[in-house]
DNA sequence: TTAATTTCTCAAGTTAACTTTAGATCAAGG
DNA sequence: CCTTGATCTAAAGTTAACTTGAGAAATTAA
């Protein structure tokens, strides 16, 4: 519990301080979001912050962003050193710009929304509603969700 | 092309005027939101509520609700007859919440991240972006998105 | 030192939301 | 009537994001 003095945080460590379960962090190991080095008998030691890292994944994906999306994001950042304010606000100048319109989309969806259920005139012909599905019509295989916007 | 005289609307009609596969709309009668009549050699007919149906499916869909959810909402509608004004509004009324607790919390995480993310503290332990993250660090197996706010 | 935890790797399972494929049947035009 | 195209069913494949399980090695606590 006690983290080791200057080896570095265990991947039970980061499990706990970030609520994520073991298997989920080793996971996002293997898709690029976080680097850890290994100890002499193999195992994975984390720098604190590495903390702040999966906490950037937890709010992208609760605002519907993909993996793959966010570790293009986390790529831009210092795979072994700690971030410093300054890497954390180059990368969150686009991201903010697409929650931004994502927010609004989705605002927009739930004004027309408003208008349009109520007159029980829900038709994708004429709806006013029409065009914002048209861009979340199209997608190949697997799940859909938000991140199609 | 023609719509049968008074047969209702084919499959192929349905996928032309929604834009969805004809895969989807089988995928989705057997997951409850629609229940076509069959014709004497097997094939499904619908009516043109169903249109609705489906529109209404695609907007829920890209507001981030599961197909499940979606059911639920559909279940309140009358299976075979065309949904008046009234049961579109009764239905419309719980969905409706719902987006709006969605958009606000969407709108209250961008906010703090704009607050923590340019200051550098983005911490679960110290940030205020903490608390929204509770609710959201919880799971069983499978995809995790939006659908769990 | 020994027992109890943790961690390791790798493969396979899970859920959601569909698509693809295969072989058969139905429907419509000429 | 016959050919072309649309549908049908059922089973298997796909992607995303993880979890679960098995067997082995490393760490830690007593």
């Amino acid at each position: 519990m006690a983290p080791s003095p200057s080896g570095g945080l265990t991947i039970g460590d980061l499990a706990d301080r970030t609520g994520l379960a073991v298997s989920a962090i080793r996971f996002y190991e293997t898709h690029g979001i976080l680097h850890p080095v290994r100890n002499g008998g193999g195992h994975r030691r984390y720098g604190r912050a590495d903390i702040r890292r999966l906490s950037f994944v937890m709010i992208a994906q609760s605002m519907g962003f993909g993996l793959s999306e966010i570790a293009g994001y986390m790529a831009d950042l210092p795979a072994h050193r700690a971030p410093s304010k300054a890497d954390w606000t180059r990368i969150s100048e686009d991201f903010r710009a697409k929650i931004d319109s994502r927010i609004t989309l989705l605002q927009s969806m739930r004004d027309r929304l408003y208008g349009c259920i109520g007159c029980g005139c829900l038709s994708l012909e004429t709806c006013a509603l029409h065009n914002p599905l048209d861009a979340a019509a199209k997608g190949g295989t697997g799940p859909r969700a938000l991140r199609e916007v």
